[in-house]
RNA sequence: GCCGAGGUAGCUCAGUUGGCAGAGCACAGCCCUGAAAAGGCUGGUGUCGACAGUUCGAUUCUGUCCCUCGGCA
């Protein structure tokens, strides 16, 4: 860090009685509705770092088609959370906590307010409400189950979870594979029904004071920046960087390739589909998930939606963002 | 102007031997506790081009008109 006169770059530091109260200002929004822009405004404003909350820019290599900032645009502010792993080490939401919880740490004690950006709902979940104590993931156990899954069928495992774990059953639909081998694994793992485990937890922590702000678009302009993005990413290379991942060896399969463009343009590079077809299909998964992250959350508590206008500046809204912040500091 | 074909959901179309219409895509809503950019669920009233006639009843039959697309002039 450079040192500057503090007459001419003022340092917003928290007080030790602020500190003491964890406070963590987090902002969530649907893809491309311009959060990264809007974080480093408000980073710069209090001098702190960018903690990015987003499953896919973990991975390194993973650029373009994450729409990981660019050095350029981080403007020298530190992003942190990002480039955790490679494309075939399993991450999850256990992990992101771990990094993020780590780092919130550090801010705190340089006296910083942590700000967290990002659009995987869950992985902020993890943060403002914490996550219960089932035990992670076991690549073998869960591969046999994906395995089984794929021979005899989901209903067949919907079946046995409903005699182990009757609680999960019936809030899972039969058809949901995902949810349903997960639910068996951490049986298989442990011998409880995971929903012992959700039941007790309930998201019920609170670990940090926490300001949560949302951002969101007018949705036609939405649709149409997640479009724009898209040619761009394809205009710049995603191709090339999609191949380069599957010349690593990253397979189709993986959970990293598995995520937005990657899979379309892999079926593309496969020549499964044409060039139309996987663009038209990267277009509208994108705003499918976008509709989808908007969904989830609408649903969590206490989040201070602001609507950003087309004419809005990035800059106009991290100062409206900033008053935010300010007025939930000047609470503490 | 004449001859064809057609006008049904945002789009492409199916269909009703006359009984208040249905698929795909698009879209909308929802669920979510270590795969989460993943995974799953739900949703179709639309002047069936307009008007008139026949009929108990017309989107379906008849007539006229309007529009679109071909072909011929």
């Amino acid at each position: 860090m450079d040192v500057t006169p503090t007459a001419l770059l003022p340092m917003p530091t928290l007080t030790e009685a602020q500190v003491r109260l964890k406070p963590l200002v987090v902002i969530v929004g649907p893809t491309a509705v311009g959060k990264s822009r809007v974080a480093v405004e408000v980073a710069k404003h209090f001098n702190t770092d960018v903690l990015t909350a987003d499953s896919r820019q973990v991975y390194c290599g993973m650029d373009l088609g994450t729409d990981k900032p660019a050095l350029s645009e981080r403007q020298g502010i530190p992003h942190r959370l990002i480039d955790l792993t490679q494309p075939d080490e399993p991450f999850n939401a256990g992990l992101y906590r771990r990094h993020a919880v780590e780092a919130i740490d550090q801010l705190h004690r340089a006296r910083l307010v942590p700000l967290v950006v990002g659009g995987t709902g869950l992985y902020v979940r993890t943060l403002v409400r914490g996550l219960c104590e089932a035990p992670p993931a076991q690549p073998a156990i869960r591969a046999r189950l994906q395995a089984e899954a794929r021979e005899v069928g989901v209903e067949r495992l919907y079946h046995r979870l409903a005699s182990v774990d009757p609680v999960s059953a019936s809030k899972l639909h039969p058809h949901d594979a995902a949810k349903v081998i997960r639910a068996l694994e951490v049986h298989q793992l442990c011998g409880k029904p995971i929903s012992a485990f959700h039941t007790s937890h309930a998201f019920g922590d609170q670990p940090y004071r926490t300001l949560l702000i949302g951002l969101d678009r007018n949705r036609e302009a939405l649709y149409r920046r997640i479009e724009a993005r898209i040619d761009w990413q394809l205009d710049h290379g995603f191709l090339d960087e999609t191949a380069r991942l599957l010349a690593r060896g990253y397979r189709r399969e993986s959970a990293a390739m598995k995520g937005l463009g990657y899979r379309q343009a892999a079926d593309y590079l496969a020549g499964e589909c044409d060039y139309a077809e996987m663009v038209r299909r990267f277009k509208r998964d994108t705003r499918r998930f976008a509709k989808r992250q908007l969904t989830w959350f609408r649903r969590e508590p206490a989040v201070q939606w602001l609507e950003i206008a087309e004419s809005d500046s990035p800059e106009h809204t991290a100062g409206r963002v900033i008053e935010r912040i300010d007025l939930f500091l000047a609470g503490l």
